[in-house]
DNA sequence: ATAATATACAACCAAATGGTTGTATGTGAA
DNA sequence: TTCACATACAACCATTTGGTTGTATATTAT
């Protein structure tokens, strides 16, 4: 998963679709590449559960996963929450050091 | 650094020298990896900054980076809220939608 | 029915990644 | 000084990644 988010594209396509649902093709004419590269990267962004599609006639919308990205969310403030307590320790002891 | 952080061993890294410095030798003797391995990692991380190296007698310390680490949660929490929000307008959407 | 659009997917390619071994260098210990 | 340890780094390798083009299929429009 973080390695889902670990690409620009892909990032910048889960912030999109989280705003409202976007068809691949519509998707595709904002970047610089083929239609089949951001097909994969949606593709990769299924795989990793963070987004869905929904067909809609000749088009497949692609949306956010609300539930993976509540899951994220939960992942992130974790490891925040891990990073600060250390962070802390580790100035208690940078104060005891030596 | 979403790429940095993107591998499991580095995560594992970046979480123990946060703790306390370690030296690249000893971090080495926990994976199931060649100590060359390690210290690759170690290098990837400190390119990004998440660590840096501190010269001790004939070992090298590793240190979680506090600034950078700061910066990390700064970055999470942004995501986080702004993933939050999107999150929210979806909700409407889907109220919304049909 | 035919054409055009939207997608899926295979095959291919170059570059990056994550690992290895081997060698060189700096530092502490005997 | 000499040995052993800790590190750095180069060269190499297999796999993954991010991209391409080409082809097939489904759906809408004419």
């Amino acid at each position: 998963m973080f390695r889902a988010l670990a690409d620009a594209t892909r990032r910048d396509i889960v912030t999109r679709v989280m705003n409202e649902g976007i068809s691949v093709s519509r998707l595709a004419t904002s970047y610089e590449m083929s239609f089949a590269a951001v097909q994969k990267h949606v593709a990769v962004l299924q795989s990793a559960g963070l987004v869905s599609k929904e067909r809609n006639g000749r088009e497949q919308i692609v949306r956010g996963n609300l539930s993976s990205i509540h899951r994220i969310q939960h992942l992130l403030s974790h490891f925040e929450e891990v990073w600060k307590q250390r962070a802390l320790r580790m100035g208690d002891v940078l104060n005891d050091d030596d």
